[in-house]
DNA sequence: CTCCTTTAATGGTCAGACCATTATAATTTT
DNA sequence: AAAATTATAATGGTCTGACCATTAAAGGAG
């Protein structure tokens, strides 16, 4: 049996029942420590179940879920609130959904988008400013070439090297982003250890939102350069040296940014990442 | 007008339309460099107004949407489109909806929690291995713990004495681990940066998956004490002092963790975390 | 065998309905 | 007049049943 149908009293209709804590918990005489009261949704219950059963490797990247209209019955729940858990595990990078005959759900492999989705979300959301942006990827780089310089294969310098060349003859600015990224999800990947992988990723996707402008195109030769002295103190295995050429790079580009930032008068401290102007 | 209706093509039934690349992209003669195509569902089109609306300032935390059927009415679908598109908001976190009369769709404050949520998924999904779970957090409380020691103000640090304090009173396993978690997250407050918080908060949760077993309770004394240790430490200002306790402290961890794991014939590196059994 | 048409399954959407919840207004009771 | 009670209306959550576009596979024509 795949799933279990959810229980009698959420098999009516609109039945919300609540959780006060746990069903076991002891109730206190005179403290008044409530657990918050949290009204179960059935697309809920729906979410944990699958999501249970991908944590107990019952259900692995591949696997095919059954069909919207055979799992909705399975759960006894209709098709709207089968498709509301399904929806929220789509956006949670769990499955993807595939139209047409053999298609259908499927568990995804692991992708860090959604983690990258969230923290931009979060900063969005928050006013993390740019200051603490810029601290918490300098910290993470720091470690990352250390690390790196460490475990990186000849193939990943060979890499490295590589993208920095592409970089040198792209012309579009946009390009020459994106090549920049490959280049720190490179140097990520070298370390060996997929959790920086994400950091990287995060602080990249929210960090870019910043880099536009006109200057950033003459700052432009001066980061190659920096790219490939990085690659050389790699080779060297010179972990101080290789950190340190890092931590100047990443500082040039947030003098840069704060520049762009001061131009509009907006304080790095307070400054929010902004969604770019609509193509 | 908070809103823009969709476009007409999109206002037919089930008028699956397909973006191929940007809309302006100049089409390549001879490179058969093609973009993914991408139906656009109506569900993800609303999300994106909406999420542009949060980039740009025009909603903000606080506000409300309006209510489900009206909006509908406004972006001219269904009321089930648009309530698949307000989940994905909800499960990112980004709004929050209450029932009632003078209910609705709130847009929501910061939470780290589905960011949490999304690395908690990675994991499951990616197999990352236990030893790199705990060399990113390692490296991660080596940063936090110089950075606390640096700026950590006097009422962050009697916080910490007191959680610590409290920690040795409770004799639940389960309450002591709130403590634990409780302490991680005012040492990364101290850093006074958000960013900081995530990265502990979602290393924290992962890694509880693993931290449990019998001689677990056996290890507890020696922990308690190594956080008043530190305490003392970062009271001194002693940033490489508190940077081998906090080290210390991580590696008896490591190896309890590890030593449960051998005791299930676990490799550690290719241990996954698993979800724990129902309460 | 190849090419075309048909068919059935599936996800995406729509329409209209009812339920449980909740704040407010109206009513009754004290 | 104040307080308690009851009705009311709006809202999110769910259900039912339907149609559309997409897609792979089966069937048919050449």
């Amino acid at each position: 049996m795949l799933v279990e149908p959810l229980p009698d009293a959420m098999q009516q209709v609109s039945v919300h029942f609540r959780f006060i804590g746990s069903p076991d918990m002891k109730t206190p005489s005179a403290i008044p420590n409530f657990a918050p009261i949290r009204t179960q949704r059935a697309f809920e219950v729906i979410c944990e179940q699958i999501r249970a059963q991908l944590a107990a490797g019952t259900l692995k990247t591949g696997d095919k879920l059954p069909a919207e209209r055979e799992l909705a019955a399975e759960f006894q729940v209709s098709r709207s609130a089968l498709r509301e858990a399904l929806r929220s595990l789509e956006v949670a990078g769990i499955i993807r959904n595939v139209k047409g005959v053999k298609g259908g759900s499927f568990i995804q492999s692991a992708e860090p988008d959604r983690i990258v989705q969230a923290m931009q979300d979060y900063v969005h959301l928050g006013n993390i400013s740019l200051d603490e942006l810029t601290e918490a990827r300098l910290a993470t780089q720091d470690i990352i070439v250390r690390l790196a310089c460490e475990r990186a294969s000849d193939a990943d310098l060979a890499e490295l090297e590589a993208i920095a060349e592409r970089t040198r003859q792209e012309s579009d600015v946009e390009a020459r982003y994106e090549c920049a990224a490959a280049y720190y999800r490179v140097l990520a990947r070298a370390t060996k250890n997929r959790m920086f992988g994400i950091f990287v990723d995060s602080l990249s996707a929210i960090l870019h939102e910043f880099v536009q402008g006109p200057d950033y195109e003459t700052l432009q030769e001066t980061l190659i350069e920096s790219r490939f002295k990085l690659v050389r103190h790699l080779r060297a295995r010179d972990a101080d040296a290789a950190a340190a050429e890092m931590r100047k790079h990443l500082e040039r580009v947030h003098r840069h940014v704060r520049k762009t930032l001061k131009a509009q008068n907006i304080p790095a401290k307070a400054a929010k990442a902004r969604g770019k102007a609509p193509a």
